[in-house]
Formats: C-alpha cells, structure tokens, sequence
DNA sequence: CTAAAATCCTGGTGGC
DNA sequence: TGCCACCAGGATTTTA
C-alpha cells in the first residue's frame, strides 16, 4: 500500500521522465477512476506541458503548463510508470497517458481503488489534508497541539490523515512499536513524554522508509523498496519481538489490522 | 464538533 | 481440482 515513503520515491523517480514533457492523449480503461471524466480528459490534458511534479500527502501533484494540475491518488495498489509507448501493455492499465516524446505514463492499479484528477483549483483535494510530518517546520509543539479535543484511539487517529499525512497501516503500526504505545490507547491518555516520543517515531519511521525507497510487499504492484527487512511488529503475528521476544499480536482495530508488542507497547 | 462503521474493488488464500 | 467465503486496506460517505 503506498503511503507516504513509496508515493516520495514515485515522485522522485517521475521527474526525470515527465519534466518539460507534454501530454498528448489519455486513454482511460476505467471511468470510475477519473474525475472529470474520461470525454474531458482528452478534451483539456493534450498540449499541457509537466512543470513540477511534488507530493502532498499520499497525493501525487503535476503541475501542468495550463494552468491544470493532474493529482493522482495510488491507493492500495496502484503503481506508475513510464515506458515507450509500443512496450507492452499490462492486464491492470487503468489510465493511460501519451506523450509527445513517444513515451507513456501508465497508472496500474489491480484493485482500481486509485484516482485521477485534473483541476485547477487543487484546493478542493489538498485543503483538508493535516500537517506533513517530516517538513522541517512541523515541529513537536505543532505535534502536541494536534491532540486537542482528540479522544479515540492513537491507531485509527494516525491513520486519519487529515490529523497528519503519509501514515498508513505499516508505518502506523511501526511507530507506534518505536514509540512504546499501544494501537488501542485512547488519544487523551498519552502522556506528553509518550507524544514527544511518537512525533520523533514517526519521523524517524517515514525517513528511514524513504532512505530504503519505500516498501515492497508481494501482493502490490509496487517494487523496489527494501524496508519491508525492517519489518519489527508489522506483518509480525506470532513472531518474537524484535526487542524482548514477546510473540507480536495482531488485533484488528478500526475495521483495519494493528500489529504490536503487548510487552514493549503500553 | 468527533468517532466509528460501511463502502468501494480484485487477487490471493484456506477450507472442504 | 473446483468452488466459495473471506481477507487485505486508503479515503470517502454514512450513521451515531
């Protein structure tokens, strides 16, 4: 599932291949995953040259020469990349984009739970997103000012990312067994020591993940990544704590799975 | 306002 | 071997 880690490593992988190129088609396999439509797409996209491509959250941001911007969304399993345009094509194309150099960027996604948007008012998407945890300027007294009026617990919260960005099932499970906090600790009964500790273990989790490119798991597209080898309670159920030996469990919380140590996590 | 459940999707898996 | 129920989860929508 790409979370903040892998979507960074896209990015930086798509600049090279997409800066100061001009999108000339789309071809879409799935209407459902654009918005506009697919008829509007080929109306507006052909012609407009990438400036700028950045992250935003979980959020891919092109930044095109009309005024446009193209954000993609890869969800739980979708993967982009750019090949030439008679390489060939895969069972999961859902959208697929020519460009005038020959090349195409192709968005996979098997589970077609990824999104296309082109908008010129990103603010729409973007607006409601919480705080980038590795910027410079997110600092732990912002951190600490987060949990105000916050009451549920810590997992399902971290997950929320219009509290912060970038954290997903993995990298919330991780930094919480960093932290010593359990998944199911109401938000308003962390002490400030156990915040101060969770601001530092998710930095220090996303930064690492972005170090090792990311993680790649067997049933996603996405590959590359090595953090997956740094796996301490994620994936872990039953296998020894990486720290006192303890079998790790696994609860599910939130609809959603949570991994932890039940000795070293309070 | 916040919290939590339901929803969208398909490939892989385990039980029989 | 085939069939089928079930599981994985990011973000939006719905419900409380």
């Amino acid at each position: 599932m790409p979370e903040l880690p892998e979507v960074e490593t896209i990015v930086r992988g798509l600049r090279a291949p997409l800066i100061g190129h001009t999108f000339s088609g789309v071809r879409v396999e799935w209407e459902r995953m654009t918005q506009p439509s697919a008829r509007e797409l080929r109306a507006r996209l052909p012609g407009q040259r990438v400036e700028a491509i950045h992250r935003r959250g979980k959020y891919l941001v092109m930044q095109l020469s009309g005024k446009d911007n193209l954000i993609i969304h890869l969800k739980m399993t979708g993967d982009l990349e750019v090949l030439p345009a008679d390489a060939p094509g895969h069972q999961h194309d859902r959208v697929v984009f020519d460009l005038e150099n020959g090349n195409q960027l192709r968005f996979r996604d098997p589970r077609k739970f990824g999104r296309v948007y082109l908008t010129d008012d990103p603010a729409w998407i973007l607006d409601r997103l919480g705080p980038e945890p590795l910027d410079d300027d997110f600092t732990e007294g912002e951190f600490l000012a987060l949990f105000d009026r916050r009451s549920g617990r810590i997992k399902p919260l971290l997950l929320n990312q219009e509290f912060i960005v970038g954290l997903g099932n993995i990298y919330a499970d991780e930094a919480l067994f960093l932290a010593g906090v359990r998944p199911e600790r109401k938000a308003d009964t962390l002490l400030e020591a156990e915040k101060r500790g969770l601001y530092r273990a998710i930095r220090q989790v996303l930064q690492l993940a972005i170090d090792q490119k990311g993680t790649s798991l067997a049933d996603e597209t996405y590959r590359g990544g090595q953090y997956q080898r740094q796996f301490k309670v994620y994936d872990r159920r039953e296998e020894p704590c990486p720290k006192c030996g303890s079998p790790i469990q696994r609860i599910r919380l939130g609809q959603r799975s949570a991994h932890f140590c039940p000795n070293c996590q309070r």
